[in-house]
Parts: C-alpha cells; sequence; structure tokens
DNA sequence: ATCAAACTGGACTGTCCAGTACTCTAGTTC
DNA sequence: GAACTAGAGTACTGGACAGTCCAGTTTGAT
C-alpha cells in the first residue's frame, strides 16, 4: 500500500532513519541555540532526540558537521520568504503605504526570538565558524539590501524616489527600520523584546525618515 | 626611596603584585577576545601572562570573576572618551560640520577590531552573562543615544533640528552612521574591515540623510 | 520465517579543564 | 641572619566531553 515505505505504527511516510534524523536536527538545533556551540555536547543531542550516540554518529560525521547543518538550514527557511516579501514591492502603487507595509513584515520576522538567538550564535561562534558568518550575512541582510536596491533602482528611474546610489539607500531603509530594536534584544535579551505596537511604531518612524530623506516629492 | 615599594629590579611606581595583576589581566583580555570565553582555559592565561595558575587564583577568585572584570573594564575604557565626543557637538556652530564630523568619529571608534571583538564576545556569551550584555548596551549604544537625544532636544529648541522624537531622531542618527558596516564585519570578520576612506563615506552619507530628514531647512 | 540494516545502551579511550594542594625558591623585612 | 611573603612549578581531584566499539535487540523488507 505505502509506496516504498509500510504502513508501519506510524507511517508518516517518512523512513526510519529519515524521522531519527528530524528528531536530532530538532533536538541540537534547540540546544545549540539555547546554549551555545561548545556548551553544547553530543551526549546532551543524542538523550533530548531519545535516540543513541551511534544513531547521531550515523547520521553526522561530527559535531561540527551536525552543527554547520543546523545553521545553514535555519537560515534558508527563512530567507527565501524574506526576499519575496522584499521583492513584492516592485509591484506597490502605493510606496509609502507598501514600504510602511514591508517594514513592518521585515521587522517582525527577523526580531522573531529564534532569529535573534540564531544571530546570537553565528557572531558568537564567528571566530571559529567564519563561513557560516558569511553565509548569514550573504542570505540575510545582504540579500534583503541587494534586492532593496534594485527595486530602489527601478523607482528612482520612475522618479518615485530620489537618489544617487541605490545600495546605500536600501542599507539606510534597512538599518533605520531595524537597527535599533535588533541591537537592543541582541544585547539584552529577547526579554525586552517590543510589543507588537512598539515595533510597528519603529518600522512606520524608519519608514517616515527615509521618506523624508529619499522621497519624491 | 619608594614609598611603600622598595626600589627592586625594576620599579614602575607598582608592586610586584600589581604587576602579575596587570600581566593576567592583558593576557586574559587577549585570549578572551580571541577565542571566546569557553574556549579560553586558565592555564593558558597563566602561561600567556608568566605567572603561576595559583597566582590567578589569588587575584581573581575564579574564571567568571576574571571575565566579567575584563568585560567591564574594557567597556569602561571606551565608554567615557565618546560620550564625551557626543557632548562636544553641543557646542559646534555649523550643526552639519559638527554632525559630519562626530559621525566619523563615532564609527572609527566603535568598528576598531578590539570594539568588534568585545561586541561578538558580550553577544555570543548573552546566555551565560546576560549582565554583561545589558552593561554593554547601557554604557555603549544606549549611553551615546541618551546623550545625543539630549543635544537633539536642544538644537530642535533653537529650531536647528526638525523633530517631534529626539530619542528616535538619536537612534536613527546612530544606526545610519554605524549600522551597515557594522553589522558587516561582525558577521563577516574584521578582514571586511572598510578602509578609512569607505567609512568617512559611509559616516557623510549617513549624516546627509539624517539631515534631509530632520535638518531644518 | 528469515535476514540485513538500523538502533540501543553502555562501556571505554584519550583528552581537557576548573580549581586545589604542596613543595621549593627568591626576594623583603626586621 | 631569621622570619616572612609572593610566587613558580607541578601534581592531583573530580568531572566532562568527542568519538569509538561492541553485544544484543528491534524493525522492516522479502
Amino acid at each position: 500500500m505505502g509506496e516504498t515505505t509500510t504502513a508501519s505504527t506510524q507511517d508518516r511516510g517518512e523512513t526510519r532513519t529519515a524521522r531519527k534524523r528530524r528528531a536530532i536536527l530538532d533536538a541540537a538545533t534547540t540546544l545549540f541555540l539555547r546554549e551555545g556551540y561548545l556548551a553544547t555536547s553530543m551526549d546532551q543531542i543524542a538523550a533530548a532526540a531519545s535516540v543513541s550516540k551511534q544513531t547521531v554518529y550515523k547520521q553526522f560525521a561530527d559535531k561540527q558537521s551536525l552543527f554547520r547543518e543546523i545553521v545553514t538550514g535555519t537560515v534558508a527557511e527563512v530567507s527565501d520568504p524574506v526576499a519575496e516579501q522584499v521583492a513584492s514591492l516592485r509591484d506597490d502603487t502605493d510606496l509609502a503605504a507598501g514600504l510602511r507595509g514591508l517594514a513592518r513584515a521585515l521587522l517582525t520576522q527577523v526580531i522573531q526570538p529564534r532569529m535573534m538567538q540564531l544571530r546570537r550564535l553565528v557572531i558568537g561562534e564567528a571566530g571559529r565558524f567564519p563561513e557560516l558568518g558569511r553565509l548569514f550575512y550573504d542570505s540575510g541582510p545582504g540579500r534583503t539590501i541587494d534586492t532593496l536596491a534594485a527595486t530602489f533602482e527601478s523607482l528612482a528611474a520612475r522618479g518615485t524616489l530620489r537618489l544617487q546610489d541605490p545600495r546605500l539607500a536600501a542599507e539606510h531603509f534597512n538599518w533605520l527600520i531595524m537597527a535599533a530594536p535588533l541591537n537592543r534584544v541582541m544585547l539584552c535579551g529577547d526579554a525586552e523584546l517590543p510589543d507588537q505596537t512598539d515595533l510597528d511604531r519603529y518600522a512606520d518612524a524608519g519608514t517616515r525618515a527615509f521618506l523624508a530623506a529619499y522621497g519624491a516629492n
């Protein structure tokens, strides 16, 4: 009846191996994000995944591989949706409203506790895993800014924005919106996370300042 | 001859104990900043300071105390000079020139490799030492923004700036100037540090955008 | 029913580390 | 020169951890 898998105890279309692998990845993600790389042991991960240590080492060559896979996976998970949102700005008719909506969406995404923990983790391990820092930048802020810059350039050609350097304007927009809350939460912990009302205020104020500096009228 | 110390082998006005203490602090600072908290061992510190482990433990109760002392010390070392520079803006006659000079000075200070390493370290250990994250924020960005906000408020009263919320404007100024290079270097490593020309360009462009949004004319 | 692969549980190796204890040396004080 | 002190050097305790190995069990396909 199942194509490649039999209808075992609970068949969710995943082989046992794949299920175990997911359990390991989930447990390791939680632990690494919460405790950091060095402070998380492979024994803890195996225990949290309800799996033997041997199984962990069957799926992942060593601790570093597991860590890399988790970071790259979590980064990818968020990068595409965000980039799409940014790109959709191109089709908006009301620039101010579109920018404000984008600002709110971006800030809300980026400041999720999970994303903040990932950011702290990557920054803290930047010495040990420099390629992960680079990956995070390129798939996160870097990608957002690239996409924004392309959009701003065509908006400027249409006369909707007034700017010389689209990339610079994109950086200004991005950081006007999120730098303040981001840096605060990054250093002071997720307990300092502003509520949605305050986040929207930040997004709106950033958008307002950006339009005052770069708007056409 | 010496007041409390005798003229021993080399008396630089410091007792032997004080000299050893400095050596330990210097060595530990280098190691913690480069390797991180967990990856630095007390044996390494003792060896790098050319001191026995016993002496380390005579001066500092344990690893955590030593770490805290180093972070708080390094933070304090930079916080005051920066805050003074920010406060001196108040007396400038030419606002645009004053802001541009302040922007350049701030960015140059903050992006020093030593400061970036400290930032990465504090962020990475924010889970283990939350009070250090808070301290860094309050003595760093927080303090700068407070001082800026006070200055902006009086400038607005004089009509030199146009703004409702001085604190928000201060945050916008601060991050317009440094968020882009800061986040890039934080994630991509000190090798990505832009040269002084590019830093000045960032500072000038940030100032320009700020004045376009908040300037009186 | 059979068989191979996957998995468990636990033991084991070699290494590292925080923090302590103790001995021995050299400089300082009286 | 005797007494004292700071420190060097070194060894030790107790615990943790990455990664390996193995004996025995479960699972899933044929």
